[in-house]
This record gives C-alpha cells, sequence and structure tokens, in this order.
DNA sequence: CGATCGTTTGACAAGGGTCAAAATGCGTGG
DNA sequence: CCACGCATTTTGACCCTTGTCAAACGATCG
C-alpha cells in the first residue's frame, strides 16, 4: 500500500498500533471498543502529575500532550511531545510511579488501553511503542547535547515528521503544528527568542514554511543532510510508508 | 541493616539486583551460576555496535562502559554509562536492535543474564532497571537542555554517586572515577576544556577534590542545593542506604 | 628517556541568552 | 463589524557562557 497517507481515515491509535504489530480481528475490536470509553482534558491541564501512582495505560486519541519536568527554580524542560497515537504510562514493573508531569498541550482526548496478555499482538505493539520512545529519549539526548540551534530544530521536526506520518497525521512534508515558539524552546534547550530568530533564518534559507498551525518542510532533503538524519528502525515492511517525498 | 557500605561484600549485580527486587535462593543462586561464565573486554572496545541485533541481556560485573552516539561529523555524545550491576539489552519486543553502541570505557567483564519467567522476582528486577535507566534518560535530557556547565556536572556526579551507593560501589561520598574530563564532556555535552575550567572553579569553591581514580564530594548538601537534586523513586525500604553523608 | 595521553592555560571568537519594547494575530464581547 | 485584551511573534542592543585553537605542562609506560 503506497497509497497517499490520508487524514481522514481509521484512527491514530488503529493505524499506528496496527503498523507496529500484527493485530487480529479480536485486538482490533478491543482497541475500537475502548475508544468508545473517551475522557477529554483541556489544554493545560494536567493528565498525570509528577510522582503520580500509575494504575493504567492510556492512549491519546486527539489532541497534543507533552511530558515535562519543572526545575526547583521554575526552569522548564519538555522531555517529549505525545500525539495522537501515543501511548502514556506504559511500564512493566509493580509499584509504577509517573517519572515526569504529562500535560494537555491542545485539547486532548484519551481513553484506557485494553489489556494485552503476554505474547499477544498488542502486548509487541505496546512493547514496541515503549522501544520507540525509549529511541526517542536518545535521539533527544543526542540533540541537546551535541547539535546548534538550527540542527537541533531541523532534527527534531524531522522525527516529528516520522511520528506524525506513522499515525497518519500528516500528508507528505506538511505537518500539523499546534506549538507555539516557546514549547519548542522548551524542548529543544532553547530561549524562545532565539527560536523565532533561527526559524526566520530557516524560512529565509528555503527550508521550512508555516502558517497558523502548519509547518511545511520546504526542503527536507537538505535537513536530512543538515543533521545526518538515520531513521529509527521499524519493524519490517513498515518502511516504506515514510517516503511520502523523496 | 543501616551498616556502612563496603567494597568487599558481595558483586555489585547481587547487591544491586537484591535491592531492587526480592530474590529467592533459586534466584540469588542462578545469578551466582551466571556470573562464573565471563567475558573479557579491554578498554576502548566496542561491546555491542549500534544497529546489531540483539539476541541475549548481559550484565556488567566490572569496569565501565558507556553508550554512545557518534554523528555524521564525527561529534559524539554519551548516553549514559554503565557500571557494574547494570545490564545491557534488555528489551521487551521481537527483533530488537542496539539503539547506540556500547564501549569499553575501562577494562570491562560481563556475563550473560539468567532468564527470568514473567512475575519472577528476577523479572522485576530487570524491569526495575530497565525504569531506572528510563529515569536517568529523562534526568540526563533535562540535564543537557536547562543546566548551567557547573550544574551538569553536579548533578550528574549526584546521579552516579546514587548508583555506586545502590551497587555498593562507594563509600559515603568518595567515588571511583575512572573517566578522562572528554568523556565527561561529551556526556554532558560541553567540551573538555571547559569541564576543565569548571571542575577546577568547583574544586576552589570546596564542592569537589579529585585524586587519579577518584573524586570526593566534598559538599554534597550544596551540590544537592545548586541543582534542586531529587533521587528517583526506588522500592520502599530501599532509600535508607543512599544516605551515606546526611 | 622519548612517546603518548591527559590536564591545564591563554587569547580570542561566537553562539545563544537577557531584557525590554514593539508589532502582530486572534478570540471575545459589544 | 469594530474595539479591546491577551497571547504570541518579532526586533534591537547588549552581555555572558561556552567553544576554538594552540601551546605548555605533567604523568605514565615501555
Amino acid at each position: 500500500m503506497r497509497a497517499p497517507n490520508r487524514l481522514a481515515g481509521p484512527s491514530p491509535i488503529m493505524t499506528r498500533l496496527s503498523r507496529l504489530a500484527k493485530l487480529n480481528d479480536a485486538e482490533r475490536a478491543a482497541l475500537s471498543a475502548a475508544a468508545t470509553d473517551r475522557r477529554h482534558w483541556p489544554a493545560r491541564r494536567e493528565i498525570v502529575p509528577e510522582g503520580a501512582p500509575i494504575r493504567e495505560s492510556c492512549a491519546i486519541l486527539s489532541g497534543w500532550a507533552c511530558r515535562q519536568r519543572i526545575l526547583h527554580d521554575g526552569r522548564r524542560q519538555i522531555l517529549n511531545f505525545l500525539i495522537p497515537g501515543d501511548l502514556i504510562g506504559v511500564s512493566h514493573h509493580g509499584n509504577p510511579v509517573a517519572s515526569a508531569t504529562t500535560l494537555a498541550v491542545t485539547d486532548v482526548t484519551t481513553c484506557v488501553l485494553p489489556s494485552a496478555p503476554a505474547g499477544s499482538g498488542l502486548a509487541e505493539a505496546y512493547a514496541f511503542c515503549a522501544a520507540l520512545e525509549d529511541h526517542h529519549n536518545l535521539a533527544q539526548i543526542t540533540r541537546l547535547g551535541r547539535l546548534s540551534a538550527a540542527e537541533r530544530i531541523a532534527d527534531w521536526l524531522l522525527e516529528t515528521q516520522e511520528r506524525l506520518l506513522l499515525a497518519g497525521l500528516a500528508v507528505g512534508d506538511e505537518l500539523p503544528f499546534p506549538l507555539t515558539q516557546e514549547f519548542l524552546a522548551d524542548t529543544l534547550g532553547l530561549t524562545s527568542v532565539h527560536v523565532n530568530r533561527t526559524l526566520q533564518a530557516m524560512r529565509h534559507n528555503g527550508l521550512l514554511a508555516s502558517r497558523s498551525g502548519t509547518m511545511t518542510l520546504t526542503d527536507p532533503q537538505r535537513l536530512r543532510e543538515m543533521v545526518g538524519y538515520r531513521a529509527p528502525h521499524l519493524p519490517g515492511a513498515l518502511q516504506d510508508f515514510e517516503q511520502g517525498s523523496m
């Protein structure tokens, strides 16, 4: 299926999880059923406070959230964003506790995840989600430790595009983009002033374009060259849907 | 048991895993047996190359290793260090692939981990190790994104002390320290020159002292205040052994 | 006793931060 | 449709932390 990605299709969790592992009909039905019982969070509301015990795993159905830490003196670091299809609170040991605050960035809808017996396709999908998240954490460490401001932005945008495509939420190089420059700054270890200036420079260089709510990667190839971008390892035949714009 | 930490005691994996979860005699025996079949790696040797398929999980028995990524232009980011008692390659999904290169920093000894049936104490210990690693990754993101050079060093030293104490490898505020300043720099997103100058300043301020192979936290309290240090959440009654030096 | 690796120092450059204000955009209510 | 208020983006001037380059110094090892 090399068909163009569409936005109206099946729900992002369904799209994403069934791309990450083979799900049988019962599992797909269980997912659909779970997605019926929704929970709504207005923008800026805490979804999970840091340190809270974790009882159940959830998925994001719509909207963007982020996981963040606030330092003793008020500085903030955003660890990552959660987009539709992402999971919250998957863990494998007893007594799990939230290691960061999860915050709704836009209005957000979540649902509780169906439990997955060991060995099932769902369990595999959940495990793969966790592995992907880990991969993104390592990428974030590398970004913050060793990339310049422009490189951080380029690298982060490419990764975010990848994730949006995986969930069927982006078309080619045009990404839905609900973040303020301050969110980006707190993600990339910069100030919003500097993010602003760097974005401007990248626009002038023909790398990016943005309208409210949308970011377009005008020259994804050059963005990739800037940072030597490598996609994360996904299961087998998956790689092809990513190529939207080569 | 509030007895002072000693270095000669049981092996670091045994110490650490049995602090992280309740292990029965059979499990402890299995661990001891596994630790018999050792593998040796000279300093600077790659233990696991990035992208390699992961067949089995290992533990570090002695020496320090690190996980690192090399960028297209040669820049290096060290993601974390592995000290005795740490695990390598624990994962929960099929087809796992190493997401970073694991490199021996000093001479290193490893062994293959005994498999752990779901629900066993060992499985719980392994899962807790993974959770701790995840916690440290998030701490690393925060360090790199929002702390100054001196704060990064302080925060990293406190975390490393915590980890060494957990494995029974440190006494109070005196840490074994086999790293060059360049390793520290590549960990903390700095240059070795700047690490050098910052360490000097911290020594002059009475925060640190170092002889070859050892780093002493001269004023851990002030170090903690510098960064608002919070220890990670460990299982129940564990917290007490950490307090070596209040 | 060289060779080599690691630490230290100096002089200088630059990327990014800070502070403050202006401009722009946008939702709300009149 | 306009006006207002608030959030976000943009700009400018200036400063500081950290990086760069290069050399000197020190220790360790065959």
